[in-house]
RNA sequence: GCGCCCCUAGCUCAACUGGUUAGAGCAUCAGACUCUUAAUCUGCAGGUUCCGGGUUCGAGUCCCGGGGGGCGUACCA
């Protein structure tokens, strides 16, 4: 790869190779020419910038100097030039930083050479003194300078950043130097992760690791990706859930466990839905949905503090209250409150049917009560839903891997959490029957014949691990990036997720 | 998958109902300027108007097909 003169590149145009790049590149050329690397291996520097403006700032008068010298290094943000001064404003990881570059501390050669060949993108590594301009702006006054890394592209506009939706998902690398909103959103997620971990490690939680690759995708109700293992010849798929491994772990003494998993599912593209996205799922033995609910409500409080600083965050035009308690609904009290009917899962298909009917509501044929029960429920009534709400006690027979409702045979006790119409979390008081989840498999799987493409499988070796016994354990399963979007108080997914899922860019010749 | 909308210079945007040679700012390039903060000023250059067809005396603009994207919807425990 030795002297690329010309980077086959199939997104450059003639125009770019005559001006910037082009430009740029003779810049490279001219370096080398002279015996310089324009890559250099390393620079050792004294501070990050964050930390000069630290120790510097409220130290020196404006117009003051110290003799106070300092490395740093950084990508050039801005540049002004004015006559033998030339001000450059640099960016770190940890900040930004005003180099104060004059002909006088640098000499005339270097001067010369600072102003033609570091352009605006480059990395730099400078030596000078930390000192004030006159208007007050903390500098670091250049007394030599190394070009880093040569940005052969030119960064986008200076004011207006870059905003074109494809550039900025597909060169995802120029947003977050572009646009200060993309890496603000960026921090938060990653405040918000952060925390997830803290919160739940001092809760005495163990963080795990099950397998992507599945041989029976389960702990969802999703179509998964398939893929082939060719020594073994069998088909794989990646996983829907990480749900029946933890559960294995908690079978096998880890009774206090959590991954934060990325998991796969082949299904439709939209602002809330990415076809490989994050679930925080935890198990905790002795624990029911009551447990989990308190649970919940204060992990995501302390991940709304440490990402925002507060509980209250402003979403899609509405202010979203996020402090504990979080209210507490059974699903068929909201339906008799939104929709104003009395459904129930005990009831008769026929009678459910004619409720769905009167509201508008399509349903199918094979659908059994407890699933006309949720259809209404997720028509007419979760979208209204605004405030915090874990919605309780899901109908039995769309709830497969959850305990049986200790009051009521056709309900589970499971919730989801719905914030502002949308769905956060879903967890359980785990089902720990051997005989019941064999049975509950087998329903699956015959809806599965009927040609239902989500039903479960029958994971025979899940079941065996239950007759091993799993203590009474509450599960909890919660979609990170939809956190982390209500937090950041951005609508889209895509604007939460680093690489989002795009068609891939065309080739051209 | 379906519906609506968008794609113009490296970036951000203009171009009346179809009408000269597609404009501007920033960036680049050449020049002036030793305290700027999106520095300022002068000048030059920069275009396959996403791609391919069509209608027309004439297409960035209208029509058809394709590509990419956004939003909505469907699917999605």
């Amino acid at each position: 790869m030795a002297h690329t003169v010309r980077p086959t590149d199939h997104l450059r145009t003639e125009s770019l190779m005559e001006d910037e790049f082009g430009a740029r590149l003779a810049k490279v050329e001219r370096l080398r020419a002279r015996g310089e690397d324009p890559y250099p291996v390393r620079f050792d520097r004294t501070h990050t910038l964050d930390e000069v403006r630290e120790h510097w700032d409220d130290q020196i008068d404006p117009g003051a100097s110290t003799d106070d010298r300092v490395r740093i290094a950084g990508r050039v943000m801005l540049k002004r030039t004015q006559g033998r001064l030339v001000f450059a404003n640099v960016r770190d990881g940890s900040g930004e930083l005003q180099l104060f570059v004059s002909q006088g501390e640098l000499g005339a050669d270097a001067f010369a050479r600072f102003g033609d060949e570091i352009d605006r993108g480059d990395w730099v590594g400078v030596e000078g003194k930390v000192m004030k301009t006159k208007v007050g702006e903390l500098s670091v006054n250049v007394s030599s300078f190394i070009l880093l890394a040569k940005a052969l592209r030119p960064l986008p506009e200076k004011w207006h950043g870059l905003s074109d939706t494809d550039t900025r998902y597909r060169q995802r690398y120029v947003d977050l130097i572009a646009n200060d909103d993309a890496r603000r959103v960026f921090d938060v997620r990653f405040a918000a992760i952060d925390a997830i971990r803290r919160f739940l490690a001092d809760r005495g939680f163990v963080e795990v690791e099950t397998p992507v690759l599945h041989a029976i995708p389960g702990g969802a109700a999703a179509r998964p990706f398939a893929t082939h293992h060719n020594a073994l010849d069998v088909d794989l798929y990646l996983r829907v859930a990480p749900e029946l491994y933890l559960k294995r772990l908690v079978v096998g003494g880890y009774d206090k466990v959590f991954e934060l998993a990325r998991v796969f599912r082949n299904e439709g593209l939209s602002t809330r839905h990415n076809p490989e996205f994050t679930m925080l799922e935890l198990y905790e033995a002795f624990a029911d949905y009551f447990d989990m609910m308190r649970l919940t409500e204060e992990l995501i409080a302390d991940a709304a503090r440490h990402a925002t600083g507060g509980t209250t965050v402003e979403w899609d035009g509405a202010k979203i209250d996020l402090t504990p308690p979080f209210e507490r609904r059974t699903m068929v009290d909201l339906v008799r409150e939104h929709a104003g009917v009395d459904v129930h899962p005990s009831q008769p298909v026929e009678a459910l049917r004619a409720a769905c009917d009167a509201l508008n509501v399509p349903w199918e044929p094979s659908w059994r009560s407890g699933k006309l029960v949720l259809e209404i429920y997720e028509k007419t009534t979760e979208a209204n839903i605004l405030e915090p709400t874990f919605v309780c006690d899901y109908p039995r027979d769309v709830s497969p891997l959850a305990r049986t409702h200790r009051d009521d045979p056709t309900l589970t006790e499971r919730f989801e959490l719905i914030v502002h119409g949308r769905e956060l979390a879903n967890a359980f008081s785990e089902l720990n029957d051997p005989v019941e989840q064999l049975r509950r498999f087998e329903a699956q799987a015959s809806l599965k014949q009927l040609g239902d493409e989500e039903a479960h499988g029958i994971d025979v070796d899940y079941v065996r691990a239950l007759e091993f016994g799993l203590p009474p354990t509450g599960g909890m399963g919660l979609g990170v990036d939809r956190l982390v979007m209500l937090l950041a108080g951005v609508t889209s997914i895509r604007e939460v997720i680093l690489f989002p899922h795009l068609r891939p860019e065309a080739e051209r010749s």
